[in-house]
DNA sequence: CAGAATACTGAACAGTGTTCAGTAAATCAA
DNA sequence: TTGATTTACTGAACACTGTTCAGTATTCTG
């Protein structure tokens, strides 16, 4: 019976088209700018057809920022692939990070820098998706401080420790110039790559 | 002719009213949980009132962050004048910025971590306001790491760019420990510490 | 062809920031 | 003490927001 199948397909088509529309309106203005009846109307559905296929708004949004988390994820696993020296797959890892984030603003804002308490009435399992997304390439950057360590490129030290601290620093640069679009900064490539050797070679 | 001062007196207490109510609900909850609404239900008022103190939301609640962000400055102002070592200053100064952060997430989250894109039909005079809370402290940390430069302690660089790199990742701290409520960060104290041992050390 | 399952909608609820015509009170000039 | 004017304030409305749910219309099944 292929009806079943069918059926299923199209609703998978039609998650797709809202997944679609939500993310250009993301894309455009961020998460104020996703509205249910501005994706309805891109669709040529009702609003309320939009919850048979999710829970509430940060479900839908949480979607778009894990499968874009996703591409993080590939680009440091092509960088480790690389078969660079350990400081060298780091240092790519970290730059590839930052310029993540830059490329796709709107999903690294939502991810890191909205406040929890946005998430007050929300369903958990929502809020989950969303914290969620940055944890992989947490863990890919412990690996490879890691292997850092292992080769004696940088000093031993507490590997959680040192990871959320270098997290801390990459995401500082990341938020900054990410959030802070009207603050005068000087050459940002230039910007970044200075901090970037501040923060590598503090772990020397 | 005293009519005209108590009136003015009146208007300011009033305004102060609406101050103190939106204080409140940003402390409790942040940015969002500020409703005219509500403010207005509080000190007794209709909604509608409030814009003959204020334009907007935002340079309502940027009245408060202004307000916050002073007493970050007097507390950097303190440390300067404690006759420490350019070093000592610049690290105190440091701890200080994010424990600020730490002490007021609501306001700090507010000016460094809101896209600019929520700001789309805002005045631009309140928006203003609300970029520029942290430009005294900023002006700060750039004087501090300029006493170090001349004092030889810290490598001589380009200041803006050492200013503006250390802002960064001290925001990086900040904002991460902020926002990121429910990651499971190794102790805190430790965190900040060893974090600004590596900030201040690669300044050296 | 009747009945069950599925897909979808329209209207409503409760909230948001903001605007503005209109009212009520206080002050001033005669 | 009037009448005019300024000031303070409000209520209702506008245009949005996320979300829910009874009800309809369509499609598939036995």
């Amino acid at each position: 019976m292929g009806v079943a199948q069918r059926r299923a397909r199209e609703k998978d088509e039609l998650r797709r088209k809202i997944l679609g529309a939500a993310a250009e309106l993301f894309l455009e203005e961020g998460y104020q700018n996703v509205s249910m009846r501005k994706i309805a109307e891109r669709i040529e559905y009702a609003p309320s057809t939009i919850y048979l296929h999710f829970q509430d708004k940060v479900q839908l949004v949480g979607y778009l920022c894990t499968e874009t988390f996703a591409e993080l994820d590939r680009r440091l696993e092509d960088i480790m692939e690389l078969g660079l020296s350990p400081l060298e797959t780091l240092r790519k890892s970290l730059r590839a990070y930052i310029d993540f984030g830059r490329e796709y603003p709107s999903h690294y804002i939502f991810v890191f820098c909205t406040p929890e308490s946005l998430f007050k009435n929300i369903e958990k399992e929502s809020c989950q998706a969303v914290y969620g997304c940055g944890m992989s390439s947490f863990e890919r950057l412990k690996a490879g401080l890691a292997e850092c360590m292992h080769a004696g490129v940088i000093r031993e030290a507490d590997l959680e420790l040192t990871a959320q601290s270098t997290w801390l620093m990459i995401h500082g640069i990341t938020a900054g110039l990410v959030t802070c679009t009207s603050f005068p900064f000087v050459d940002k490539e230039l910007l970044i790559e200075h901090s970037l050797d501040r923060i590598v070679g503090s772990l020397q």
